[in-house]
DNA sequence: ATTAACTTTATAGCTGACTATAGGGTTAAA
DNA sequence: TTTAACCCTATAGTCAGCTATAAAGTTAAT
């Protein structure tokens, strides 16, 4: 059955550049599921799995765990109507999305005015004490608000 | 020897604020040696070692790894001021951050306009062929653009 | 002298997302 | 029909930055 619709797991990794290994694993955490299984214990894929697998990608690269994205797959496949959970689940990525922006933007201006404190103090005495004046021209207090908000 | 001006591992950590076990570690990984072992087989550091620690956490805070840590220390072994090596990583740091914050921002405008198409079209019809409309209108397609840039 | 509170090493576990290996069974092409 | 190329499961290893445990030796206070 190798010319039917469906993809055998060799056939779905080259199509979507994952290592067989991968998808196995992604199987057995239950995030891409093979449409059906042969009596050999072959997994078979829909062809629209290369496309879940897309998702699966684009989700991580940002920043989504695969704990996440399986929570956002099981909805859609859960026979219910999902729609409000749809949503709520949407609003939360959205607002941690929003967070974690946050976070990391108020960090990167943090960063950004020790790079420019130390681009006006360039020249380290070197009968300093310090190991790098500009690492000890750190505040710890400072650090930890960045990243606590 | 208890009040020299060596530290025990036990004194240090409560100086520092960090874990006897996180100590020890560093010590195994060559981040933060004791300046003489006991014939005990006892480490004992330098009062100095408070300094490096709070080095190590203010590094810490602004995201360098102990590796890269460990690199900036290892520069300064040799005698080397580790400024520039300093600046370079801070760069990278931070444009690791605006990669990261663009893909997130993109990404939550993504999800932002399928919330608000959702919510222009409340009501799937419980007849509807679809697990749920509204997932099925996520364009896989569109989602990688934003992620791509 | 006893004992609590240290210290040591070595080993294992934790999280997350894989990767690698062993030891099998299956399929497809020559 | 043989054999390479596939597939399976189960288990273990990887990375970082620790934490936890066991089994043992040392020190300090009473």
């Amino acid at each position: 059955m190798s010319r039917s619709t469906y993809l055998k797991i060799g056939e779905l990794a080259k199509q979507t550049g994952l290592a067989v290994g991968t998808l196995r694993y992604y199987s057995d955490l239950g995030l891409l599921q093979p449409i059906q299984r042969g009596d050999n214990g072959y997994r078979y894929y829909s062809q629209n799995a290369s496309k879940q697998v897309e998702f699966i990608k684009k989700a991580q690269a940002i920043g989504f765990s695969l704990e996440e994205i399986k929570t956002i797959l099981d909805v859609r496949d859960r026979g219910e109507k999902p729609c409000s959970l749809v949503q709520d689940l949407l609003n939360d990525k959205i607002e941690q999305l929003e967070i974690q922006i946050r976070k990391m933007t108020s960090f990167k201006q943090e960063l950004e005015e020790y790079r420019t404190s130390w681009i006006n103090n360039p020249n380290p005495r070197s009968d300093s004490q310090d190991i790098c004046p500009l690492i000890s021209s750190i505040s710890l207090d400072s650090a930890a608000r960045s990243l606590l908000n």
